[in-house]
DNA sequence: TTGACTACCTACCTATAGGTAGGTAAGCTG
DNA sequence: CAGCTTACCTACCTATAGGTAGGTAGTCAA
């Protein structure tokens, strides 16, 4: 692995530990065992960087859903699969979603960023909202008028719950995708 | 209002734009025309300060779920006033929801901070667990074995799609709410 | 073999972070 | 009016942020 992909890889773990303005060029050039000026070789602007790991999400992303619908004995079982693995890297690993990492700071985020984040979202929507379409269409889920907003409640209730679950414990997050199992399937 | 008051109510408004580490003691400092020392006179660590603005949202989010249960016509009137006035916050205002907002920089906070943040989600979640259970007793919800994981995914797709609506506009907000009234009531 | 390119380096910059030491001027209290 | 407290101040500290200028050593292709 080339310096520049290590850079890549070592920001893309403190991204999802303490976000895009939690770790610094010092972090990263300590780490490696080079100096700031050779981070900055690679990537002049933090801005560069950043958008160096939003196409990292993009690959880490699409990865994991194509090896959940690769796997995936239903259409619940996606789902499921993307809860457990989301469960495994908030509470074993002590990561968020990058995704997530972005919006925490979002408001401080160059325009450049915000756009690639947004369809890192868009991407994500639509493999949930796929798999709740075909598990309807299956009969696997009841009718709904609109699966989409049924996935963003999804996403929301899964990112929601493991955000609360660093501080609450895992608890709450059983129970709650649980509540939205039933709910799903009625 | 005395300098101290002034200090934490600027410091609330800067909490649900750009977090906590999103601010500084020289952005209090300009803002109220004194310095950066006086800042540290009334709160000597920025733990102090935080601490006091959890006392700020606690006030806030008591005042506000207090109002909403005085003029709710009905359990569900409860949840969309509660929605309608985090959506207006997020949307005219441009702010986040003070409890999301600790928790964007919940790795670098000290544990005062992070107990007493638990705190106010329990507030929270109490608060709408109550709601939902009100709901169904006067047949108003549907019957449901869990209240407070249904409270819990109520609390997470509106914060959810708010984070959201700050980049995807508030279609998606409007949509997902729709979708867990129709559930909720069945 | 020369010149461009890559990957690093030292050394530096400005701005800002949180925080501290020590002083002053006003007001309240015995 | 002495002494304490409160609310501010100037002046400073160390650490760190992102970023830049300019140099060097190796590779690689014409």
């Amino acid at each position: 692995m080339n310096t520049k992909q290590r850079i890549v890889e070592f920001s893309a773990d403190r991204l999802r530990d303490k976000g895009f303005d939690g770790f610094s060029y010092l972090d990263i050039s300590k780490e490696l065992g080079i100096t700031k000026a050779s981070v900055h070789h690679h990537f002049p602007k933090k801005e560069d960087l950043g958008l160096a790991l939003c196409d990292w999400t993009h690959d880490w992303l699409m990865q994991g859903l194509d090896h959940f619908d690769q796997r995936a004995t239903s259409a619940w079982n996606k789902l499921e699969r993307y809860q457990s693995a989301a469960l495994k890297h908030a509470m074993s690993e002590q990561r968020i979603c990058p995704i997530s990492a972005f919006y925490n700071d979002l408001s401080k985020l160059p325009d450049s960023i915000k756009a690639k984040v947004k369809k890192l979202d868009d991407l994500e929507l639509a493999w949930v909202t796929r798999a709740i379409s075909e598990g309807i269409e299956q009969g696997e889920f009841s009718e709904l008028e609109d699966p989409r907003a049924m996935a963003a409640l999804f996403i929301f209730s899964c990112k929601g719950a493991l955000y609360y679950a660093r501080i609450h414990g895992e608890a709450l997050f059983h129970q709650t995708m649980q509540q939205y199992e039933n709910l799903l399937r009625k």
